[in-house]
DNA sequence: TTAAAAATCGAAAACGTTTTCGAAATCACC
DNA sequence: GGTGATTTCGAAAACGTTTTCGATTTTTAA
């Protein structure tokens, strides 16, 4: 019922808190027999430090808080995987946070979070955010942040990223040294800096190959909670457009869209049209043909986003300098159906 | 840098802490004059108050513990969206664990999160569960506990399930229903309830409409991170009875093997092989034929678990008695193509 | 035997709040 | 102007730890 406190130890001994306290962290101050004593009569009492007390008294919880922008799903699940399995090696708690791509409510969590006293926060921005005087307040609080997927390039962080215009660079010229001759893009909406750097490296790798690039092979998906949006444009682009030969879309769910409408419209792919996805989710070898992507490290840039903030929240502690760090984890093709003939 | 403190706001206003915090919290025995100059000092000095010193204060953390078996994928995803939007709706914050299906970090973490002083958690068993004292200790210590999805009977404290069982008997009947006359099923391992309720489930129709339960027809999938084992016992069960008509699958994940290796093998679904998922999981729709399945909802469950576990902490609090409840949220069958010829 | 050194312990302050309770000041009323 | 009621404030204890620093005891060395 009632949790056993340092002083129910001591009475029951006989002794005074401040050695129960020191002989369970192990001062050498204190004599091993009484050192025993203690230790038994902790462990038959069941005693476990009360957690809030420490926190206040040491000014530090072990705890990290997470915000991410979108509901949990997907890329975010293996990001979110990478978190919880390096903070739990790492020793720390995790509060997650869903700012539901809003800036007010992810300025509020961040607040909030600071108030709570976290440690350190890991946070991939909302499509909304484009002022950042909240994370440059929580940094000069000395709560440290690092960046993760959706970064802003303006604020003085840690971050870790992958490279978008070259991931998005890669799988274009992929496809033009595959002998593809006229490639779509469906790309996302206009704020977030993924959307714009996927766009900008399928337009460079066209330049890049001698091809022109035409904007009006350029279409728009802005829904990202499932693939009508591919599956509509797939729809349209193929009326307007009838003679491309593969399209290039933004996500997985997208290309997913387009190979559906595909499907059922006996459009052959990848004879006709092949399409490139992004981000290799777990569907991408449900559907058929199996979609040819890029990998997308979630669960390593989990790993190594915790890994950098623990990192800092020790250099804080120990008053050293903290080195922010922009980590680019490395993106890779994966070739399946619906690019190879 | 250094955020301020109750004390700093006095001695800025030369007045006591005491009043201090009293004007924050709208004490009534305070001056309207000095609490609008301690508002507007606290505005000014941009205080927020400590909430590690506030939950040793009040012995409450406003923050809830969530312990998951499993990698954040699928189902969980949708959990997990239920229990941060109700979380957040009412105040909370949550902290993430996962178990990884193993009893004994189940037990560790368990104990950390009360040694945190959470008001309370959430849970859901892993496979190897079946002492249960770890969760009354914590109950008895008057941290609420309510388990969901993949509970224990035995344990007394409120829950929020699926009926699997039913869930499983209305497929297996709705199947019959339709027709299909030699209906298999690929179940899950042996010892995870829901696994079991499902396999019952589907013998129980089976008798319930005169049809005889034949073990053979039984195969094991316990593989629940990728489809190969749907798709490897696809392929042995039409070797060993080509004549079934209809499978009913434990898992999306394991119908869609099927499906995956009924298209590569020429198997027509449904018209020579029915296939019946569980879950409603985003792929069943990205599969061609679409997935016929259950849907179970996971975001409701979250929800619902939240609230029950606040309100369970509400009564704690004001001593009232909890009356525990066993919440048994319906399914219903998502007809698609793999089951209507 | 004595002085110095080492070993062992505990009082007390501190972390930043909240809340009880009493004191002081102001007010209302006759 | 005196009494009682009301308003307004603050001292202090409490939440459960950690850690400093000094006090006491024991051991060692001469």
């Amino acid at each position: 019922m009632n949790d056993t406190k340092l002083i129910d130890i001591a009475s029951a001994l006989g002794i005074s808190v401040t050695t129960v306290s020191k002989a369970l962290k192990g001062y050498t101050d204190i004599s091993k027999s009484t050192r025993a004593k203690v230790l038994e009569m902790a462990e038959t009492m069941n005693y476990t430090p009360n957690s809030v007390a420490v926190n206040l008294r040491t000014n530090e919880t072990k705890t990290i808080g997470v915000i991410i922008p979108a509901t949990v799903h997907h890329f975010f699940s293996s990001v979110l995987n990478g978190i919880l399995e390096e903070a739990e090696k790492r020793g720390y708690l995790v509060i997650i946070l869903q700012s539901n791509e809003k800036y007010e409510l992810e300025k509020k969590q961040l607040a909030l979070l600071i108030q709570k006293r976290v440690d350190g926060v890991l946070m991939s921005l909302s499509n909304e955010t484009d002022d950042f005087s909240h994370i440059n307040d929580a940094i000069r609080k000395n709560t440290p942040v690092v960046l993760f997927d959706k970064i802003a390039k303006r604020v003085d962080c840690s971050k870790v990223v992958i490279n978008d215009a070259k991931a998005a660079f890669d799988a274009v010229s992929y496809l033009i040294n595959k002998g593809y001759k006229k490639i779509a893009h469906f790309r996302g909406s206009y704020v977030p800096q993924n959307s714009i750097d996927r766009f900008l490296g399928y337009k460079r790798a066209l330049e890049a190959h001698g091809f022109e690039y035409d904007s009006k092979l350029v279409y728009v998906c802005d829904n990202n909670t499932d693939f009508e949006d591919g599956y509509e444009n797939a729809q349209k682009i193929m009326t307007e457009h009838p003679d491309i030969d593969a399209i290039f879309a933004i996500t997985d769910l997208v290309a997913i869209g387009i190979i559906k409408y595909f499907n059922e419209a006996g459009i052959k792919t990848p004879d006709q049209v092949a399409v490139f996805g992004f981000s290799n989710w777990f569907m991408s070898t449900v559907i058929s043909p199996k979609l040819t992507t890029i990998d997308q490290p979630g669960f390593e840039m989990g790993h190594t986003a915790v890994s950098i903030l623990i990192d800092e929240i020790a250099d804080i502690k120990e008053n050293r300098k903290v080195e922010h760090q922009i980590i680019e984890l490395p993106t890779r093709i994966i070739e399946r159906e619906s690019t190879v003939k």
